[in-house]
DNA sequence: CTAGATCCTCCAGCGACTGGAGGATCAAGA
DNA sequence: TCTTGATCCTCCAGTCGCTGGAGGATCTAG
C-alpha cells in the first residue's frame, strides 16, 4: 500500500520508466507541475505525480504530441466536463496514424521493389541507385 | 534540351521542389558540393546538381536518413564498385520500415479501441482518458 | 533611375528530448 | 566521525533535418 510515500526524482524515474532529465524537461514546459522541494532543494513526488507521469508517458508512446497531451491532461483534471474534446483529439490522432501507415506501406513496396531488383552485381546496374536517381521508376506519385 | 543551362538557387529550388534554405543546408553539411559562384557571389548550378538534389530529395522522401544518403551518393558516384553496400543499406531500411508499420498498426488498434469505447458523455467515463491513465487497459505490452 | 525580386550570410528556433560540467548533498560503511 | 560514492541540483549545449528572419547586396524590368 504505497500511500504517504514521497519519492525522489530517481525513484519516480524508475517507477515510470521516464528518464530524469525528461521529467525535469516536462516540468520546465509545464506538463508536470513544479514539484515541491525538500529542505535541500530536491524535488519530491507523491503518487499523484506517478499517475500523471504515467499518463504522459503512455500518451507519448501512443504517439500523442505534447500539446495534445496538455489538452488531455486538462480534460482528465476536470472529470465533470463532456469528453467530446478528448474524443475529437483521439480521432484526429487516429486519422494521422492511418495516413502514416498508408504512406509507410507505399514506401515499403517501393523499397522492396528496389531491393528485389538488385542483381547484387555492380552499382552500374543497381536497381537501388537507379530508383533513387529517377523518380520515374516509382509506382507512387505521393512522394 | 536543357544542356548548358546555369541555374540560380531559386530556379534549382523550383525544379526540384526543395526549398532554398534546405539547399544551402545540404551544401553546408556536405551532401551537395559547394556550388560555384558568379561574380556577385551567387551560387550557380548545372544539370548535375539538379540530378543530385533530386536523388537526395527522393531518398529523403523514401525515409532514408542523411547519413545513409551520403553513403548512397558515394556509391552512385562510383558505378564500377559492387553494390552490395547499397543493397544492404536498402535492406536495413526495409526492415526498419516494416517494424515501424507493425508498431503503428498496434498503435492504431489501440487508439481505435479507445475511440470506439468512448460514450461521448463525460470525461468521468471517457474511455480515452481511462486508457491513457492506465496501461492495463491496453492489449499490447509493446509500448 | 527606381522598385521589387532575389540573392547573400549569420543566427535562432522548432520538437522532444539527452547528456555533460560543475557543484551540493545524502546514505552507508569503516 | 569520516569518507566514499551515489544522487541530486542548475545551466547550457547538442541531437536531427530543416525553416525562417534580419540586415544587407545585387539583379532585372519598366
Amino acid at each position: 500500500m504505497p500511500t504517504m510515500s514521497s519519492l525522489t526524482i530517481g525513484a519516480l524515474a524508475k517507477r515510470t520508466g521516464v528518464k530524469i532529465p525528461t521529467i525535469r524537461y516536462y516540468e520546465s514546459i509545464g506538463l508536470l507541475p513544479e514539484a515541491p522541494r525538500t529542505g535541500s532543494n530536491r524535488r519530491s513526488y507523491d503518487d499523484g505525480a506517478v499517475n500523471r507521469l504515467r499518463f504522459i508517458r503512455h500518451a507519448r508512446e501512443l504517439g500523442f504530441e505534447v500539446e495534445a497531451i496538455r489538452q488531455l491532461l486538462t480534460m482528465a483534471d476536470d472529470p465533470g466536463r463532456p469528453c467530446r474534446e478528448a474524443d475529437r483529439l483521439a480521432r484526429t490522432h487516429l486519422a494521422e496514424i492511418e495516413s502514416r501507415i498508408a504512406r509507410l506501406e507505399a514506401l515499403r513496396d517501393e523499397v522492396r521493389r528496389m531491393v528485389e531488383g538488385c542483381a547484387q552485381d555492380q552499382v552500374r546496374s543497381c536497381h537501388v541507385i537507379e530508383v533513387l536517381a529517377d523518380h520515374a521508376h516509382c509506382l507512387h506519385d505521393r512522394h
